[in-house]
DNA sequence: ACGGTTGATGTAATCGTTTACAAGTACCAT
DNA sequence: ATGGTACTTGTAAACGATTACATCAACCGT
């Protein structure tokens, strides 16, 4: 008893056409004459068809929809991102599956198969820590999907990628506290074996070097981006003899969770110590105190994460091996805000 | 040139049995005997096989989708409720398309040609500002995809909810206001038209005429949810003469905004104002001072909302009109951190 | 020995498009 | 009249699965 959705042959036998000459006048209008695209188009809303899109990509071997694979939904820095990968994808008529790649349960292994080549047309990754087997074994290289890194990447994997220069960057931010005058300056890393953790430090370290001063291993604290996380190097900070009189944090959820923690232990930011993030998310303008960071371009590296996967897609797979693999690497600049101050007076004395 | 996935077709000529076989074996491993099963399975691995899914769903008149509509990926507040459907979802075997309904730019009005009826089998809407036309007509009852509201919801639309009771929520959190001595408390509003903001409002009025206090028009600040316009209403607190001790705001976002702005105007929170959110964003327990807010669970309402649209997925659709139709209240706790206190003593003075 | 039941498999239609190819028409130059 | 273009349109074969129905073998009780 449930009718059916009306098809193109209900619209082909309403218009007296074939459903070729449906089906073009809505794929390429130019090549029917203008009077039966009129009569056509008017066929069309009388039955009120709409296009089967499982039925166009099937036959066009298409699965319509690409998929973003990230590390963390929860975590605000991503959602500017994604608007800018929506933006530009649907725009060009893709949908976008997000798909959160922390396992929900720990045998969660499903994704393997879900972003198996017939699943979509191309991958925008988001998470450097992901199995390299299981991006690499994704069906044979001819009917692979293609697949940008963002942000996050993994070295061993040539892929085309947007970034931002993540050493610089900490680097810069490094500067802007030895500027204020600190001496003693300590970072708070990401996870470990990140490829972010890996650059931001290494900004962190060559600013210190250049500058001439002591790059301590106890003034590295171990973190993981999260709000959590910086609540406990907060504590550890507190701990250190002789602490850093400034941190750079390698994300702005480890420098508020760092700031939110020195609070509650009656440590004030920034006259006792400065703090430095790394992301500028909306919430930092409004923290207290607003937080300086580093501002990154988040919706313009999703925008231009999305026109390379478009653009990659365009090219047939077996011609994906040759030519140069694209890179585009965005700048940011340092949001000076009120979490920095120069040190305080008694740390001065103490420093060299 | 390019060599085709492997098909059904492939697997069957490997196994030496029909493309039905090979079907069964997949979808039904019961019905056929253990010695094919075995062959089938062997060929399956040796060819490298990989349902496609876009012609079985064709074949099953389904879309194997659904579609979360959401009016703003970068409130930090949806970010665990889709975890909660995508988790429910895709163990269910649906991809979760999530679409921002803020429109890029004014004339976007792709969407509702994104979400008819044959592009996702069900509708999770957690906007209740979308447009009523666009979300009714949607192609004929007899293949609309169902449609289930979470969080938000329009009045209007008969549809399944899973919500908070949003009246009782805000009630409680002025109560807590006025246990703690407060007799002049105000509000910030969420957005105009809004159903939280309608509930949240009627909720906080309700709670003030409860205990015999004013309920003052110039005490309700307007507002949209946002962090920005939190830092306006606090603004505009500044000047209210014979200003609120205490202010509910309707939001964790716009209670942060409102504390940041307070905080850069010298007036401290909670000494000089308490303040109560909304949400329970994760990032408030690190805020300064962390947040006195209202508990959502936020995954079980995703996971809800998702379990009952799998439910009305199931009924055909002639038969969804009939019966009552589902609803479903989580309950929420007063979460007391130290953004509230009692009022201060000058204010208890000037106090009937 | 025979009809009936059960279980396993194959045959072929179907889902709703797209598109290569064929075919038809109109027009023009020869 | 003939053949050649240039346009339009139609015919029918895909795309890769699922599934109703038919078939066939094996087994059982009488």
């Amino acid at each position: 008893m449930t009718k059916r959705a009306p098809s193109i042959r209900d619209v082909a036998i309403a218009a007296g056409v074939s459903t070729a000459t449906v089906s073009r006048t809505l794929s390429s209008p130019e090549v029917v004459s203008e009077k039966t695209r009129e009569t056509v188009y008017r066929a069309i809303s009388e039955t009120g068809y709409r296009l089967n899109v499982m039925a166009r990509n099937l036959r066009r071997r298409e699965t319509g929809a690409i998929a973003v694979l990230l590390p963390n939904l929860g975590n605000p820095f991503f959602a500017k991102i994604l608007s800018g990968i929506a933006e530009v994808m649907s725009a060009a008529g893709y949908n976008v599956l997000i798909t959160d790649t922390t396992p929900t349960s720990p045998d969660d292994h499903r994704f393997p198969e879900y972003f198996s080549h017939n699943q979509t047309d191309g991958l925008i990754v988001l998470d450097g820590m992901l199995n390299r087997e299981l991006l690499l074994n994704r069906g044979t290289p001819e009917v692979r999907a293609p697949m940008v890194f963002a942000c996050e990447w993994i070295d061993e994997i040539e892929r085309p990628k947007v970034t931002i220069d993540n050493r610089a960057a900490s680097e810069r931010a490094v500067s802007h506290l030895i500027e204020l005058g600190h001496r003693r300056v300590g970072h708070v890393c990401g996870p470990p074996d990140n490829v972010l953790t890996v650059t931001r430090r290494q900004g962190t370290r060559e600013a210190l070097q250049a500058a001439g001063l002591p790059c301590r291993d106890d003034w590295f604290y171990a973190g993981d981006f999260s709000l959590q996380s910086g609540a406990d190097a907060a504590r550890r900070w507190c701990e250190t003899p002789d602490r850093p009189t400034a941190v750079h944090c390698a994300s702005d959820e480890m420098a508020m969770g760092f700031i939110g923690e020195l609070h509650r232990r009656r440590v004030r930011v920034p006259e006792d110590v400065s703090v430095v993030g790394f992301d500028d998310l909306e919430i930092t303008a409004h923290f207290i105190p607003p937080l300086t960071t580093i501002h990154q371009p988040r919706v313009e590296i999703g925008r231009a994460a999305a026109r390379m996967l478009l653009e990659r897609m365009r090219i047939p797979p077996q011609d994906r091996q040759r030519g140069p693999v694209p890179r585009l690497v965005l700048p940011v600049e340092l949001v000076e805000r009120l979490s920095t101050a120069p040190p305080p007076v008694d740390a001065r004395q103490n420093a060299g």
